[in-house]
DNA sequence: GTTTCATTGACAGTATCCTGTCATTGGGAC
DNA sequence: GTCCCAATGACAGGATACTGTCAATGAAAC
């Protein structure tokens, strides 16, 4: 461990380094949240619900399966897989493989409401690359957020041998 | 714009360029709340009372400037604001400048809550670096969820005129 | 074939944060 | 001095997500 006398002031700067990362993956968190909300609910979506339904389109998935590829817990997208069938966006198709799990699968509404996004989807990809500029660095940006959630996974699994996802 | 008919590939891999994004910002915020939750939790705070006492320690603040520093809403900031006081990590002090926005201050109890988590953040940032490949390589990292931000924000000024900051 | 264990879905409870609305306060416009 | 507006806090309501717990299901161990 590096937590020496002598490294004092290494670990002040490391501290304040992990709290702005905190502090800025939060912010950043709402900021993205906000605009995917903004560009799905002209098609009637919410942002979660966009997440959930985008998960599914290249082929059906069980619930726990989605929550598995989104890194969130089983309940959060059961919720939101719910309300997705009650509303005709998604259905429930029956799991040759498991009687409980049900597949999640999009309907045709669900499919065109996706495809509603799309237009503003990529306008608004286009406006953050440029404010970013250029798809270089915004595709640099997004290798820097999976190297953090790689160690911060890396860490997590050296502390307790467990991944991290929750729920798990 | 960009989004012409030649466009098209451009258009897509952006788009997929933007939900890697949002997805990769989702899963690192949850990680690094599960984190700070974790450092937190042995001196009886959770993650979002550190946030708030942290945003205090160098000088009261009110509620709502509080909030502006994080970038959440008022109503957050003073929900998780009055749970402190109610516990005693925090205290109300009169704000000469304003009758009701009072300023949040920590108490004797509250910065030795958040001392207490000190030595566990300094070896969770310092694994954490190790992980990232060197502080230099955390530095960038969060210099580009900063980049990120700004981007996002400038892009959302340009399409509103107004800051992005919710509830404001 | 039976037992055991991991996976899955369902349900209850809780934490966090957002929007909308309203009254109070303070400062600037007139 | 009065009026109007922005900022603030208080309150209600809703959305999202996590933990804990339980029963049902499927697969693997024996």
């Amino acid at each position: 461990m590096t937590t020496t006398a002598q490294d004092a002031t290494g670990d002040a700067r490391r501290q304040e380094l992990f709290r702005g990362t905190v502090l800025a993956a939060s912010r950043l968190d709402g900021q993205l949240l906000a605009a995917a909300g903004e560009l799905a609910r002209p098609a009637g979506l919410t942002a979660a619900w966009w997440q959930v339904l985008d998960a599914v389109l290249p082929g059906p998935l069980p619930v726990a399966g989605i929550a598995r590829a989104m890194g969130v817990s089983r309940q959060s997208v059961q919720r939101v897989a719910d309300l997705l069938v009650s509303h005709g966006w998604a259905a429930y198709c029956t799991n040759p493989a498991h009687r409980r799990a049900k597949l999640l699968a999009p309907t045709a509404e669900g499919r065109a409401a996706v495809a509603r996004i799309g237009p503003g989807q990529a306008a608004f990809a286009a406006r953050l690359s440029a404010a970013m500029g250029g798809e270089a660095e915004l595709a640099a940006a997004l290798g820097a957020l999976r190297r953090l959630s790689a160690a911060l996974e890396a860490v997590h699994a050296a502390d307790t041998g467990k991944p991290l996802e929750p729920g798990a």
